[in-house]
DNA sequence: AACTCGGGGCG
DNA sequence: CGCCCAGAGTT
């Protein structure tokens, strides 16, 4: 019955007609005021962007009057609501309607499609809502209401994801009022099947929801995350006693290499000198306890230690202390210990010196 | 396919 | 603080 598409556009668009806003730009089907709410709308909530409608319609009522005004004045009307671009483009878009095009926009999605600053969604929303074209528009809500109630995890910022849904979304809309059905699935998703915490006990599609069903609902949609690479910038201290021993402590906090063990860890926002090192404050504090002789770099390239998220930039730090020390570990036994890769190499290039 | 572009609201 | 918002353009 979900395959069954009047079914669900019938069910949304009747949940729409008695849920819907009041908003400016559903009170009328002119090209100009549609495209410029779309465009205003990209990546930007309703209630910010509002203001901005109403400003720029008195402002500039036809697209004649935009694209007689200045850029520096469409941008100054635009301040405040980011991403730049979108302003620029609305511009050159308007200018080239106006002057090119006699004031008239594209009636079909291709040649909608063509204009700058307008993309799938938006030619899908103009040509469903100004011309009653059966073409889909999928946003961010949509993205929701569709993993969740249709079950899918199909990560929706991957190229798959994106032709999947856009094909189910086509598959569903409602070619007798696909403006309608845009809008109402759009709104169903801003002010029902919310990201967090929605009431799935009183939704209408609560009984054939299949994240529902599953409990699947907080975990849809699926986002892949960007892997951004932090780089980092890590000094280990390897302290040699007198009696043979260094220190090693264990990585207990989340994160990378939990609970195996390491030599005691600075991380600094740069690379650091000799010099630099010792006016580390967190270095100050270590070196009060213990009485250090020297101070020398073990590696005086710096060894970058790549993990898929975060590249460490390593020095290792020998201090040779003027003590014996209890609680040391032996370096004939550091071997015993769990460490990361990073610092097993370390030990292998270090310790043939040492024996 | 991954990056970049903004400001604001929310848990 | 991280995620998300009526995405699009560039690399």
């Amino acid at each position: 019955m979900l395959e069954n598409p009047i079914w669900f556009g019938n069910k949304l668009i009747s949940w729409y007609l008695q849920n819907k806003r009041d908003l400016p730009w559903r009170e009328t089907k002119d090209p100009y005021a549609i495209w410029l709410s779309e465009i205003m709308l990209q990546q930007t909530r309703v209630a910010q962007g509002l203001p901005y409608f109403e400003k720029f319609l008195t402002q500039f009522p036809t697209v004649f009057d935009l694209a007689n005004a200045s850029e520096e004045q469409v941008l100054k009307l635009w301040q405040g609501l980011g991403y730049y671009s979108r302003a620029r483009n609305l511009h050159a878009t308007a200018k080239h309607i106006a002057f090119d095009n006699k004031g008239k926009f594209p009636s079909t999605y291709e040649g909608l499609l063509k204009l700058k600053g307008v993309g799938d969604y938006t030619a899908s929303a103009i040509a469903s809502i100004c011309f009653k074209l059966p073409t889909a528009v999928v946003d961010g809500n949509v993205y929701r209401v569709l993993s969740r109630v249709f079950g899918i995890a199909t990560p929706i910022n991957s190229t798959s994801g994106i032709a999947q849904f856009k094909a189910l979304a086509q598959k569903l809309i409602d070619p007798s009022c696909p403006g309608t059905f845009n809008q109402a699935i759009m709104e169903f998703g801003a002010r029902f099947c919310v990201p967090s915490n929605p009431d799935c006990s009183t939704c209408i599609f609560s009984d054939v929801c299949i994240a529902n069903k599953q409990k699947q609902v907080p975990y849809l949609p699926v986002k892949v995350k960007k892997a951004v690479v932090k780089n980092e910038f890590y000094n280990y201290l390897v302290c040699l006693f007198k009696d043979r021993k260094t220190l090693m402590e264990q990585r207990t906090d989340r994160g990378i290499w939990q609970n195996l063990y390491q030599f005691p860890l600075i991380e600094s926002k740069k690379q650091l000198q000799v010099s630099t090192l010792k006016k580390d404050q967190e270095f100050i504090r270590f070196s009060e306890q213990i009485n250090i002789q020297s101070i020398s770099k073990f590696n005086d390239r710096v060894i970058v230690h790549k993990l898929s998220h975060k590249h460490l930039y390593t020095t290792f730090w020998i201090l040779e202390i003027d003590a014996l020390y209890e609680g040391g570990v032996p370096f004939s036994e550091i071997h015993l210990l769990p460490v990361p890769v990073l610092i097993q190499n370390f030990i292998y290039s270090f310790l043939p010196f040492k024996n």
